[in-house]
RNA sequence: CGGGGUGUAGCGCAGCUUGGUAGCGCGUCUGGUUUGGGACCAGAAAGUCGCAGGUUCGAAUCCUGUCACCCCGACCA
């Protein structure tokens, strides 16, 4: 392709809207413009890295042994009112309706219409396993779009749906695709961790997301360096700490005044009691049930392990209104002691002695408050969120955290669509019995972003050469002089006979323009065609990752560029 | 939806407090000089000041409403 007649509109200056380094790297590049908020025009050159992540998952996919099909994106409401999921889904799906005023949805996922058609085609044990896969455009109508392709409303998504016997062969069809999926992040060369998942409202029991590592990820991730585990904080398990080393004698309750005094830092401050010799007070509203939930004052609570062990549909704080009918005081003073609804209590806070807490009174604490003697659990569960230094669920070595951007998650399904839709083969006994789901996605759009986000420095992206756009730019200096741009487009079409995607800054520019262009975009292999070099025969090569120059013989630059390519040298 | 912020030329912004009929840089177009890391000179085109009402002799500026976009929180590929 010649620069001269590429579509890349490049801009000098970081348009305003773009907060993250991806969004506004493909902003800048020309390689995607904004239409609406969370939809985007993807431009030719990410088009051409879009189609390079498709084929690799492509493949893999294929290697896998599932076959590509295409399903629609409208879908109509029937189907999802059969799933229970029309009225489940809630703002998050785009619904419209036809001339005749039936209602459809804009496909976000595809379990309803896939399942409903392998239920019309198959029937026997004998056509399964059964994994089927798509490409195309995924419609959500989020909360809050953001950070340009990182959470679109429009986006592009790989989904497989996996169709099995029973649940020994999920697992295996579980399995091909963790190890696929593993295969694809490796092969796009991203710096990427696997790691254990709440597998959410999809249901199912076991799930992975898949986690390119980036600061400006969404997902906080925690890892262990002494074995293998890795887990999504949302999913991530707090052990019970050990039994603190010298115990102290419980001391009696005192009721103490606080004016004034609303947050666990304000006793740090007022009072000089340590966040860990405090507990926090927290009350929610589970499915239309009013509960309190204790944890150590310095933790969070994971509101994910709380709605999984209450097992509820819907799960709240309480306004302060409600706060204050039940127990008499604000946020502030909530505390455990003589609490009349359901305590819920993390495991951590059985290791205290002698805390403090709200007195469930405007203006006053209780000091020497303790487990069992003042209040009662309901229950004692890990409910808080994990953190750095916690101790590893596997192995105990201390765990560290960093952050991810979430681009495949995989999830064992069961039978819960196809019990809903019906969706039964024959065994070879002539039962009948449900089909054993399993859904695997990918963010194609999103693995784009992230490959930018974890590739780029202060010129541009940096892309990893199996995604790159173009393996190669030639730059002629001066495409004025006539030996230059002549000796270019001799390297030009030589680099095309041998498949490489190349691209010939053909542009009367200078060369600053050119030079600045190319790095902004990110093309991995830079030559540079020269008056200096010309006259030795001789043109640059530079790696778009490394800070030096190589001067190639003109008769070798392609088999140089080959090997590059490859990753030879 | 709650909180915060922004809408002025293709992009980045100033002007708004204190109303007087729109400006800067970059980009674009023309001509010339240049040509190894976003050139220089001269000239030119380009704006319903987000939209709709209102106040006023007069509104980008003040008031009301409304829309869009961005950031923080609850969602997820």
């Amino acid at each position: 392709m010649k620069a001269s007649s590429l579509f890349f509109p490049t801009l000098r200056e970081v348009p305003a809207e773009a907060e993250i380094i991806s969004h506004q790297l493909l902003l800048r590049a020309g390689f995607i413009r904004k239409t609406s908020a969370g939809v985007y025009s993807y431009l030719p050159l990410a088009v051409r890295v879009l189609q390079k992540i498709e084929n690799i998952v492509r493949e893999e996919m294929d290697r896998a042994g599932s076959q590509e099909l295409l399903m629609p994106i409208i879908q109509p409401k029937e189907l999802w009112e059969k799933s229970g999921r029309w009225s489940v889904y809630g703002d998050e799906m785009f619904r419209l309706t036809d001339r005749h005023n039936r209602g459809f949805s804009l496909g976000p996922t595809h379990e309803e219409i896939i399942t409903t058609l392998v239920d019309a085609e198959v029937h026997s044990y004998r056509d399964l396993p059964l994994l089927l896969y798509q490409i195309q455009n995924k419609y959500r109508d989020e909360i809050r779009p953001r950070f340009g392709l990182m959470r679109g409303r429009e986006f592009i998504m790989k989904d497989l749906y996996s169709f099995d016997q029973d649940y020994e062969g999920l697992d295996l069809s579980y399995q091909k695709m963790y190890a696929a999926y593993r295969a694809i992040y490796t092969r796009m060369k991203l710096n990427f961790r696997v790691v254990e998942a709440d597998s959410g409202a999809i249901g199912g029991n076991e799930s992975h997301e898949y986690m390119v590592l980036a600061d400006s990820g969404e997902c906080t991730i925690l890892y262990c360096e002494s074995c293998d585990y890795a887990a999504n904080v949302e999913k991530a398990e707090c052990l019970m700490p050990e039994e603190s080393v010298a115990e102290e004698e419980l001391k009696p309750v005192s009721k103490i005044s606080t004016p004034g005094m609303h947050t666990i830092q304000d006793l740090v401050n007022g009072l000089g009691i340590p966040e860990h010799k405090q507990v926090k007070t927290l009350m929610y509203i589970a499915d239309d049930n009013l509960l309190a939930v204790i944890l150590r004052g310095d933790r969070e609570l994971n509101e994910i392990k709380l709605k999984n062990y209450l097992n509820c549909n819907n799960l709240f704080m309480a306004d302060e209104a409600t706060v204050r009918e039940i127990c008499g005081a604000g946020f502030g003073s909530l505390g455990p002691r003589g609490l009349k609804i359901p305590i819920y209590v993390d495991l951590e806070v059985t290791r205290m002695r002698n805390f403090s807490c709200g007195a469930n009174e405007d203006g006053y604490h209780y000091i020497n408050v303790n487990l069992g003697r003042d209040f009662t659990a309901e229950a004692i569960i890990d409910l808080r969120n994990a953190v750095e230094g916690d101790a590893c669920p596997v192995c105990s070595a201390p765990l560290h955290a960093l952050r991810g951007i979430e681009v495949g998650h995989i999830f064992k399904l069961g039978t819960k669509y196809s019990d809903a839709l019906n969706a039964c083969y024959r065994t070879a006994n002539g039962e009948e019995r449900p089909m054993v789901m399993g859904c695997y996605g990918i963010g194609i759009s999103r693995t784009m972003a992230a490959a930018v986000e974890q590739n780029n420095d202060n010129d541009g992206i940096i892309w990893p050469m199996p995604i790159a756009p173009y393996h190669v730019i030639v730059i002629p200096v001066n495409a004025k002089k006539e030996e230059q741009l002549r000796a270019a487009e001799d390297i030009y079409e030589k680099l095309k006979a041998r498949d490489i995607e190349v691209i010939l800054d053909d542009r009367d520019e200078r060369a600053g323009v050119k030079f600045k262009d190319a790095d902004l975009i990110g093309i991995p292999v830079k030559i540079t065609v020269g008056p200096k070099s010309l006259q030795e025969n001789q043109v640059e090569v530079k790696k778009r990752w490394s800070e030096t120059t190589e001067l190639v013989a003109i008769d070798s630059v392609v088999d140089t560029v080959y090997a590059i390519i490859r990753g030879e040298m």
